[in-house]
DNA sequence: TTGTAAGCGTTATCAC
DNA sequence: GTGATAACGCTTACAA
């Protein structure tokens, strides 16, 4: 291996000169840096990241924990972060957490280990009292899911308002038994509770009530949950005309077991997701959907996160994304 | 920051002994080996990996390097390679592409200066010519796509059997004009190329003829370019009954520009797709496609590369998947 | 503008 | 079994 004294002696200059050369440092006559970049080039150097973390304490990689990566959110998550970090000159390693709170812990100790510069923690599960997560040793940022209070800064989804949107866009198009597919935990403060009041809010802002028999709880936001829950719902014969489902991965596991029970959509019932996930658009029939403005969200929170690692002592906010109603065939 | 002498000082041994006994080395007496661990746990200490590494020359990480993971077979494909790395206690480090040769190589220069152990590359573009690719320094294998000759281990898909198989199966069903979309590049020997050579195979075998008629190329593996030569197919009156799509995610493209133009699948024409994405079994038809044992492959990489690390000389050898034909509603 | 010296936290070596 | 010492390759602080 090709060390930084080689380059030194090759060039007839001391390392620290080398170093300089290196970090564009100022301070270095134009010959001198010449000849430190032809011997470089000439004996292939490369920088030895362990060595000069070390010495610096900053790895310039930044973590990004994800329950799963091969959900199709997650992997859009993951572009946009990649991308958003790349600008700032980061890395980002991908934790997968399993969806568990034990693994988003094991992400945190993990990446201790690891030693990121930050993370960027997209928690479903996670118990916000959790006391380890305060001296995880860098700044964490939550992106998307759970509130955690004035701990950390927090980018989330427009839970609330989008999801009422979505229902009161059912209620425009003449829906009036409108089920709602989403997680069964009810308690606490979270991406189900929040979506859950916001369908509540748009029935009761048109006087529509709540019937429990249309609410559908699954129990992973996954497409088989959906499939089930879609099947469940055709089979209820409750005279429902709209769904609403929690994600669009649900929607597209709801869609399918519709179909499974020769359930027509949009003609028999209406479907909206959440998130704007690419598959959405080509879903058949295409899937109306709230729009959060991904790449808004991973912007924030690299930005945030950057800011937390120059600024450490910083006031911790939240900043809700901004979406919009994408309509698409499955209400038309 | 709580070092390897803090933890000494404070059970009273050398930093040689706590060095052992974290690395569950022998010869280490229980009352010692105790007091450490315990000295750690009041501690919090925690391995400092860049002193590590910086020590040891190796990281513990492997890189992984798709086009884009956002893209539903990468999102999959990363999630079994992470778990497979994680059996073996090896991080995964995700690099981002783009699909372009440039940016392929570039994570191999990168991760150089990442300093992973090896890199697994799931190579779309690269020239296989590139001198670079020899002196990366760590071992690499190549992962799904191309083929690189005898240089690197290469697990394969098995793509001319594969879209032979599928082919196969739509003449089975009674499919007579078989049209293929792929993408536009036939020369070299590359994912197109190869399963370009199993659809050809199969008709041929069927004693049917290869009308170019039946050849839509598309810019990219992309659901939009799929969506394109699904209108494209739908509009061009040729008669057509059956469609092999080089990718699931293309097919599902293929699908939805099928339904934008009223061709119902399969009645009118039935569709076939490669990967078996996750997605594919919840799409309205659920697709059929060839299933490669995405799982094997990813243990297969793995495994090869961490062998490679003990042992960098060996003969490097390819290694095709098993897959197996999955029927669903898209030829029925 | 360039060079010297010290040390980041760990592990390999070899002595005890 | 356990410990002292010397690296690993780089950067910070300071001297020339």
């Amino acid at each position: 291996m090709v060390t930084m004294s080689d380059v030194a002696k090759l060039s007839g200059v001391s390392k620290m000169t080398v170093s300089n050369v290196i970090n564009g440092r100022a301070g270095v006559s134009e010959p001198v840096r010449r000849r430190v970049m032809e011997a470089i080039r000439q004996s292939g150097y490369r920088v030895n990241v362990s060595a000069r973390t070390l010495r610096s304490g900053r790895t310039g990689v930044i973590g990004l924990a994800v329950p799963e990566i091969d959900r199709p959110y997650f992997g859009q998550l993951a572009a946009h972060v990649i991308a958003q970090a790349a600008q700032h000159g980061f890395h980002v390693s991908i934790e997968q957490t399993g969806a568990a709170a034990a693994g988003e812990m094991d992400a945190i100790a993990h990446s201790h280990t690891l030693h990121f510069d930050g993370l960027i923690l997209s928690a479903v599960e996670l118990d916000r009292a959790d006391p380890r997560l305060a001296d995880a040793g860098y700044p964490i940022v939550m992106l998307g899911e759970q509130d955690f209070g004035a701990k950390f800064d927090h980018v989330a989804m427009p839970n609330e308002e989008g999801t009422k949107a979505a229902t009161a866009h059912l209620i425009d198009r003449g829906c009036r038994r409108i089920a709602l597919v989403t997680g069964s935990g009810l308690d606490g403060v979270n991406v189900v509770t929040r979506r859950y009041r916001g369908y509540l809010a748009a029935l009761a802002e048109h006087g529509l009530s709540a019937d429990p028999a249309l609410f559908f709880a699954i129990d992973g936001m996954t497409m088989d949950s959906g499939r089930d829950a879609g099947r469940r719902l055709a089979d209820s014969g409750g005279g429902i005309d709209g769904v609403v489902a929690v994600t669009d991965t649900v929607a597209q596991g709801v869609l399918r077991g519709l179909a499974d029970r020769g359930v027509r959509v949009p003609d028999d019932v209406r479907l909206i997701g959440f998130d704007d996930i690419p598959e959405s658009e080509f879903m058949v029939p295409s899937l109306s959907t709230v729009a959060p403005d991904h790449r808004w969200m991973a912007a924030k929170a690299v930005e945030l996160l950057i800011n937390r690692i120059h600024a450490p002592l910083r006031q911790a906010g939240e900043h809700i994304a901004p979406f919009t109603l994408v309509i698409r065939e499955s209400t038309r």
